[in-house]
DNA sequence: GGTAAGAGGACCCATTCGGTCCTGATTGAC
DNA sequence: GTCAATCAGGACCGAATGGGTCCTCTTACC
């Protein structure tokens, strides 16, 4: 699969919305700039507030937002979307990325090391995907979304399957 | 996490000792050249044999490898390593490679989708990680193999977890 | 034709992930 | 000083996927 979880695919969700939030609300009066609410955040975003807290707590352990307790309190970006790279939201929520048990800097994790003809082969291909994701910041995945009337549903499957062989499954 | 399954890493161990039977085996007469059965190469690998005959059947089921049937029967590889590039293996085992839902073709699978400002985004990066695995080859993997010796442990491990914050978990 | 070797397919169990809920701590408003 | 709002932390449960095992069918040799 090379499946991320569905938790990074909400991190990204709720960070980008975070973003939006804007430093120059009407009402960011009580409540500092740029601070949004869990409830809030799922109420936009449509993701379930349970899991948008969960996720922001992950967030805010990985030190891409930061929370502020208490009435009128909440989460906020730390960095601009511009400087979070993709890499660091999958690490902040899946953890170091590892595609393999050779990898994941599990010691002795191979039981036939010695017999295994490819072992730590991986970690080039795990460079290469390291190296691909952190070229890539939520501010791109932004700016390249465009309006939903724009987009097909049909015309999306087709762009989104692209060139990931449609027949192999 | 952005891990890839156990039976995908099986299935290059088991390739790459397909590829090392060699076309010259000496007692090749009744058995094709390059041909294995799943006992033997789950002995050279160390993997169980159950779990080497079903990795070969899916590859079976990929193209990847040929299979003959009956005595004497085995598998052989249908291609040189030069030309499987990591992705195809991958594919033939997880399926597509697709990050997230939103582009693993689940027709209206994100419920969210009015909302979502990320929708399809991670098309460029599912790109990104296709372009990256697909211009990695078994052959690579297997050439860039050196002696167990050659790698400390510890190196090993710090070379592999590289820069992905070792503080994030 | 019988026997043995080996692939093909179906099945079951364990692990992990996704999601939810509850309780406690902190801060601002009244 | 009291109350309400909100985050923090943990435990818990259900579903889904992966990993592993077993049985059956096919094929080639004797």
């Amino acid at each position: 699969m090379l499946r991320l979880s569905k938790l990074t695919d909400y991190a990204v969700v709720v960070l980008v919305r975070l973003a939006q939030a804007g430093p120059a609300l009407p009402g960011a009066r009580v409540r500092e700039v740029g601070m949004q609410t869990s409830p809030g955040i799922a109420a936009a975003t449509g993701i379930p507030e349970p899991t948008v807290a969960k996720v922001l707590k992950i967030l805010a352990g990985g030190g891409l937002v930061a929370s502020q307790r208490g009435a009128h309190g909440g989460y906020r970006l730390l960095r601009p979307l511009t400087a979070i790279p993709v890499s660091d939201v999958i690490a902040a929520i899946d953890g170091p990325i590892a595609l393999t048990a050779c990898v994941e800097g599990a010691a002795g994790g191979c039981e036939s090391e010695s017999l295994c003809p490819v072992r730590g082969r991986w970690d080039p291909v795990n460079t290469a995907i390291q190296e691909a994701l952190g070229a890539i910041t939520l501010a791109d995945m932004q700016a390249a979304a465009v309006p939903r009337a724009f987009r097909l549903p049909a015309a999306t499957l087709q762009d989104a399957r692209g060139d990931a062989q449609p027949a192999a499954e």
